[in-house]
DNA sequence: TCGAATTTGTGCGTATGTATC
DNA sequence: GGATACATACGCACAAATTCG
């Protein structure tokens, strides 16, 4: 085993130092100036430390600011199953409610958008026809954890009470039970999850690093007779949100 | 909007110059000398061009070789759901015959091993106890697109003929259909996954580039009587593989 | 209210390491 | 084994954001 370079080692230094309490979570640590003075290593090397530390997740850095230790929430488990579809609120109502707490979310509605390539092999409808667009950031007890952008086709729901997914009777009712109001059975979900890394907005909306480690999720709804008729791109930060599918293995 | 830095201008000519298929896909550009030289940049922009058009999937690295034109592999869709797991055969096996490719596997048991805390909580054993452990790497058509460690309480397989997975009559038939074998019904699957980055050892493993985005899922098996009977670490590359989750919404 | 000082973040060039041919 | 090519580490300069007087 080859030796660790000096920023390396100063990152255990510092990191032994934040184990030791000597800093808590949430604190500022010194100016790099004065960590590299009572180190002896130049303040490259404190900065390279603490951006490798960043990555691990124990520090957070804050742009004329500081560097502080990271607070570490715990992670809101958020389980996908059969199960949890079928209640008559949307699915992170359910999760929230598991874990007793408090669930809420921000939406606001983009109105009618022509479907891009990608939504419109997604709903299995042409490019260019409408679409609802609707985006929400979900909270729980008040802290922003995840981000969903929906699409539903303008045909199915026109004209109808439902058409706005977050106004009315229904609002927070979620894709499954509207569908049914106007006479539509979901019976099918598909999820595409695939891992990426935030960009400055999404990291600005969750609260988070810029380019932490996010589960991009791809949801899409089928009715009983196939077609889909719901599909979503969800934002789920690693660091906030635990996934986890769980189903049955039939026999 | 504020210009963009040399390097990130450089990529972009790089990236026109591949569309154009100046160069094609497996091919390798020339060294950052003669690339600087041409474009009348230093070295060192060539350089982050090339880091910045690795990260997006475009290029690849090989050192003391050349920057070659990323050859894009056609992404593996594995679907889990609740049918994928009663076959009598693992489950990577029933994706490959679905996609109609040539599904094989690497398997080394590294024999008994002491539980660590994970596992010990994930199987519900004490820490110590003992488990099975068994290396895998999942090919498509002979070339690698997944990593699996799994481990199984010896308690549970102690004195059968399926305590080693891969020997004997049953290799290769699945967690599901070799519990069957002792009398334990597999009724439920969990899965958790989690972004993340390839390690030096994964991407040598998996021929792709170390740093590049995986998705890691923790999946554990759990029979009728609610015991955990198996659970695996998987490494599924994004670059290589598709992951789908599709599952009824009961009603 | 505003501006200067402080602090972190980004870009770049050089030197060195390491794998390949 | 030498030459070549990419990868890593480091130091400096400057930009961006915040803080505080």
């Amino acid at each position: 085993m080859r030796e660790q370079p000096p920023y390396r080692r100063f990152a255990e230094v510092l990191r032994s130092r934040i184990e030791n309490e000597e800093w808590k979570p949430g604190e500022r640590l010194p100016s790099r100036a004065q960590l590299a003075e009572e180190g002896g290593v130049t303040t490259d090397i404190v900065r390279r430390a603490q951006e490798w530390l960043i990555t691990q997740g124990v520090l957070t850095g804050r742009v004329g600011s500081g560097t502080y230790v990271a607070e570490q929430r715990e992670r809101v488990r958020v389980v996908h199953s059969p199960e949890r579809e079928q209640a008559g609120q949307a699915p992170f109502y359910v999760d929230m409610a598991a874990l007793g707490r408090r669930g809420t979310s921000e939406s606001r509605t983009d109105g009618m958008v022509p479907a891009t390539p990608d939504i419109a092999a997604r709903l299995g409808i042409a490019e260019g026809d409408y679409c609802v667009r609707t985006s929400y950031e979900y909270l729980a007890d008040g802290k922003p954890v995840q981000l969903l952008t929906s699409w539903e086709p303008y045909s199915i729901t026109a004209g109808s009470l439902v058409i706005l997914p977050e106004t009315g009777p229904l609002a927070g009712a979620g894709v499954v039970r509207r569908m049914a109001e106007i006479g539509i059975t979901v019976a099918e979900v598909e999820e595409r999850p695939d891992a990426g890394h935030a960009d400055a907005d999404e990291a600005h909306l969750l609260g988070i690093q810029k380019g932490a480690l996010v589960t991009r999720i791809r949801r899409t709804y089928f009715s009983d007779d196939g077609r889909a008729v719901e599909t979503a791109d969800i934002v789920v930060p690693s660091a906030l949100c635990e996934i986890i599918y769980r189903f049955p293995v039939t026999r």
